[in-house]
DNA sequence: CGGGTCACGTA
DNA sequence: CGTACGTGACCCGC
């Protein structure tokens, strides 16, 4: 790989005809017209589908190609030849010169040649750009375009979303239809094309065409051959030669057509404001679409402004070197990588004496300015990981290379192994699942720029790459630090005309410098060691159980499925029956309607919109007031019914689809940078919100079970952590001393609140004095605890007092959470993690109580969740200390679940017991509850 | 198609 | 008018 510095300017062209055709199936018609009639979905969509394009590849020249109207020669050699797409709607058809109208007020250049198609028009405009060094981009859906891909030109081919464009490039045709894309042709030709009306061989598909083509080398040879090939299939090809022949000249794209423009004509951005808000008025766009339009199509025009916005200070261009084997990377690590740190003990430290943790080594703004970076793109996702290209940055310095190279393993293991202890990196968690798939392990890392970004703001919604560097080095952090000047203006961000491994290298300047500039801010912050020492390592942890997946029961599944759907649609029949016609029992707006207009019910609750709620505790109510027997009765019923069975279908439903066919396991993301509080998140699908409250629904759990090799879950939870912290942190001895005398807590708290003795203590006030310690730590108001407990005011008022008299220093702990919060402006965890409430100084009452709740409640989740990612650190090492096999699969927060190899079961059940009870060493004791079973559900205890 | 809203699953 | 999340369905856009 020849790494090249210099920048070329980006060709998009786009299929015209193509986009509009799906613009206008994918948006309803029925909601896009003018009063007077006229169609406007293709347009709207379009035009919002175009500039998405642009925004994300933000090319300097754009051409659209359409068709003409009237045949083409193409016509002349096939009289049928895309007999289909004449039959396109009066509706689409009346709205392309709509289309032309806008790109002309929008400033962009669209082009078509009488006689051709758009596809020549944009095989033409392909070859100019190629030929004028322009790196061209194709946006098309039509598969035709195939034959234009080379190193230069890429074809965007949507999907099923048309958000997800599949860049294609020479390796992805190859890789789906295994011909290059040069005999692509051939092999449509030989399989024909329906969309377009065009017969191929029968009973030859992409996989036949394929197998022929690389027997004989293309269609000429194969139609040499004809004779030879045996089989139907072979007497099918020998019957349709002429059709074959036809359809290949047919299909050839025409490259050289004179369009009357330049490669140079096709700069775009400057819109005419007066045409465009005049097109888009007689369209009736509204305000939003207008401006959202503008603003994309015009990026150029003000680049004055917005350019600069996005330019970043402190990036360094660095200089890029040339590799040319294993030995002149090795030269350049020896010569650049500066090697670990020999006086740290690495990130990996050990967390048995977290007991006597005191937050120490907290430097690492000096290391991190030394540091190298290692950036990998590809993709993250557990089960599909891939490793495309990587880039090392190292003081000014870069190279970048394919991680899966097999020349560089030697080379990289060694610097992995030796030196990753000076390694920054975006995301410790992806690129480990990066470099695991290009066949490379990486010990620990340095500095993490996104756990970093996230223990700064866990606020900041983002955890992308470009999503940082806007935030933290665009944006000054909460008016600190006032960017001693990096010395050199950088390059811009915007500029996307750079070839993959151009991207590569700046984002690892990009990392480079997000290092630097979060590194002192984590210092002066005191949380290097929360990111070392618990989410560095908590990172690996997640690795691990994303990779290893959790092993799923698909026939159990299938069952459950079967039982719910059935259930559901029985339910559906008989509220249809009630309701005396069908509607759509999962549209509340139709909901509402039968039920308040059409049965009469009285509302009871709005929703924030103003519609009236039909949320599950809305028609509870309704169904307890309905009389008994009559329709709306028994409409209720169903209906309460298959939300329930319903959602539990859907759910299943997700899970299977989230099977990977590949190890039959569901392999979630764990996000570590989402919560503001510092719990992890599961994310596609959600493995933490499976359900668990009722009978019904924590069957789903039983199809979660040990993987092959395995013979049980395990499953470990803690008890009232939360609970326990309060008391530890606010030194209250009645609280503390509840927890220590290890007898039921709610029960012994609510005889102390009561007065009453243990034994004595009813059903009633143990709930009672339950609800009020949950609700504590949510900042619960006695109103809503009166609600949620079917009490008065009054009589919540009651409880609260007496359990704050009972517990003082609980209350005292509480409120000095908020008046601290008040202070400083932010909370903080046992081990320094911080959350920030500017809101508690709002003049917005409603946003000001919000923000006293939060912060009652930041500390102690978030606490709790510190808690849990030592606890799963220490579980997984003392697991691998102990040589057993067993391992943890998933984290919900306070419990683990742990997949337990045959002979294991006692011993990898007592490790992680311990692993959560020692976490940490607080005043109470941490209670750790363990359950056995061959599935998840009977693993409950 | 993409974003907002509603409803609902978890700790 | 307790906290923290993620997902799926519907509906709208003009």
């Amino acid at each position: 790989m020849d790494p090249s510095t210099t920048t070329r300017p980006t060709l998009l062209v786009v299929d015209g005809h193509s986009l509009a055709f799906r613009a206008f199936y994918a948006l309803p018609v029925d909601n896009f017209s003018t009063e007077d009639g006229q169609a406007t979905n293709a347009v709207y969509g379009f035009l919002t589908m175009l500039s998405q394009v642009i925004e994300t590849e933000k090319p300097d020249r754009v051409g659209i190609a359409f068709d003409v109207k009237g045949g083409t020669f193409r016509n002349e050699l096939l009289a049928q030849y895309k007999g289909t797409r004449e039959a396109a709607p009066e509706e689409l058809l009346s709205q392309l010169p709509l289309i032309q109208q806008a790109l002309t007020a929008l400033g962009v250049r669209w082009i078509e040649k009488t006689g051709y198609e758009g596809d020549d028009v944009i095989a033409t405009l392909a070859t100019m750009g190629e030929r004028d060094g322009c790196r061209v981009l194709v946006l098309s859906g039509d598969r035709d375009a195939f034959q234009l891909i080379d190193d230069d030109v890429t074809v965007l081919y949507p999907g099923y979303h048309f958000k997800d464009l599949k860049h294609m490039d020479p390796a992805a045709v190859e890789a789906k239809y295994h011909v290059t894309p040069r005999q692509y042709p051939d092999l449509a030709a030989l399989r024909g094309e329906t969309s377009d009306n065009i017969p191929g061989v029968p009973g030859v598909g992409d996989g036949f065409a394929a197998k022929w083509i690389n027997q004989y080398g293309s269609l000429d040879a194969i139609i040499e051959h004809a004779d030879e090939i045996g089989g139907k299939k072979g007497e099918a090809l020998r019957e349709n030669l002429d059709q074959v022949r036809l359809n290949r000249r047919v299909n050839t794209l025409v490259r050289d057509l004179d369009l009357g423009v330049t490669i140079d004509d096709l700069g775009y951005g400057h819109a005419d404001a007066d045409l465009t808000e005049r097109l888009f008025g007689e369209l009736q766009f509204g305000e939003r679409t207008r401006t959202k339009l503008l603003a994309s199509f015009n990026t150029a025009t003000d680049a004055s402004g917005r350019q600069e916005e996005s330019s970043i200070p402190a990036i360094v261009e660095p200089l890029v070197d040339t590799l040319t084997d294993a030995a002149s990377l090795s030269m350049w690590i020896e010569q650049y990588c500066p090697p670990a740190d020999a006086t740290g003990d690495g990130p990996d430290r050990s967390l048995d004496v977290i007991a006597e943790y005191d937050r120490q080594g907290m430097q690492c703004a000096d290391a991190v300015r030394r540091s190298w970076t290692l950036y990998v793109d590809g993709d993250a996702k557990p089960g599909h990981a891939a490793a495309r290209m990587a880039a090392i940055m190292a003081g000014a310095h870069a190279v970048v290379f394919d991680p899966a190279d097999p020349r560089y393993h030697d080379t990289l293991r060694a610097l992995l192994d030796t030196r990753a202890g000076s390694m920054s990196v975006h995301g410790f968690k992806e690129s480990l699942h990066m470099l695991t798939a290009a066949g490379l392990r990486c010990p620990s890392v340095l500095f993490d720029t996104n756990l970093a970004g996230y223990l700064i703001d866990p606020d900041f919604q983002g955890g992308s790459l470009e999503e940082c560097a806007a935030h933290f080095l665009d944006i000054h952090i909460d008016g600190h630090a006032e960017g001693p000047s990096q010395g050199t203006l950088g390059f811009e961000d915007d500029d996307q005309d750079e070839d993959p491994a151009q991207r590569c290298i700046d984002h690892a300047a990009v990392v480079a410098a997000l290092a630097r500039r979060l590194a002192p801010e984590i210092e002066r912050r005191e949380q290097y060691p929360l990111l070392r020492d618990i989410e560095l390592p908590t990172s690996r942890v997640l690795f691990h159980m994303e990779r290893i997946g959790a092993s799923v029961d698909r026939a159990r599944l299938d069952e459950l499925h079967a039982q719910f759907a059935d259930e559901s649609a029985r339910m559906e029949a008989i509220a249809e029956r009630a309701a005396g016609r069908s509607l759509n029992l999962q549209s509340p707006k139709q909901l509402g309607v039968v039920l308040f207009e059409e049965m009469g019910l009285t509302p009871t609750k709005k929703t924030r919109k103003g519609s009236y709620t039909t949320n599950a505790a809305a028609l509870q109510m309704l169904y307890a007031t309905s009389e008994e027997g009559s329709k709306a009765n028994e409409f209720l019923g169903a209906l309460l019914r298959h939300r329930e069975t319903n959602k539990l279908k859907q759910i299943v439903e997700t899970l299977i689809d989230a099977i990977d066919p590949k190890d039959g396991r569901i392999h979630t993301t764990f996000t570590q940078t989402v919560t503001a509080t510092g719990r992890l998140s599961s994310v596609d699908p959600n493995l933490q919100n499976i359900p668990n409250r009722n009978a019904a629904g924590r069957e789903i759990r039983s199809g979660f079970v040990p993987g092959d090799g395995f013979v049980d879950l395990l499953s470990a939870d803690y008890s009232q952590v939360e609970l326990r912290i309060m008391a530890d942190l606010s030194g209250d001895e009645a609280l503390i001393e509840a927890f220590r005398s290890g007898a039921d807590f709610h029960r012994y708290v609510a005889s102390l609140v009561f007065g009453v003795p243990v034994d004595e203590v009813t059903p009633d006030e143990r709930g009672r004095v339950k609800a009020m310690s949950y609700g504590l730590a949510y900042g619960l108001s006695t109103y809503g605890l009166s609600k949620q407990l079917g009490i008065s005011n009054g009589e919540a008022t009651t409880l609260r007092d007496r359990y704050f008299e009972t517990f003082g220093k609980v209350h005292d702990y509480l409120e000095s959470l908020v008046a601290n919060a008040r202070r400083t402006g932010y909370t903080e965890t046992i081990f320094g993690r911080r959350r920030y409430f500017p809101d508690l100084n709002s003049p917005n009452r409603q946003r000001r109580d919000a923000a006293e709740r939060g912060a009652l409640n930041a500390p102690i989740q978030g606490s709790a969740a510190d808690i849990m990612k030592i606890a799963m650190i220490r579980a997984d090492r003392a697991l691998r200390d102990a040589k057993l096999v067993s391992r943890v699969v998933l984290q919900i927060h306070d419990e683990l679940v742990v997949e337990l190899a045959a002979g294991e079961v006692e011993e990898a059940t007592a490790l992680v017991k311990d692993a959560m009870e020692h976490a940490v060493d607080l005043a109470v004791p941490l209670d750790v509850s363990t359950g056995v079973g061959v599935d998840w559900q009977r693993a409950a205890h």
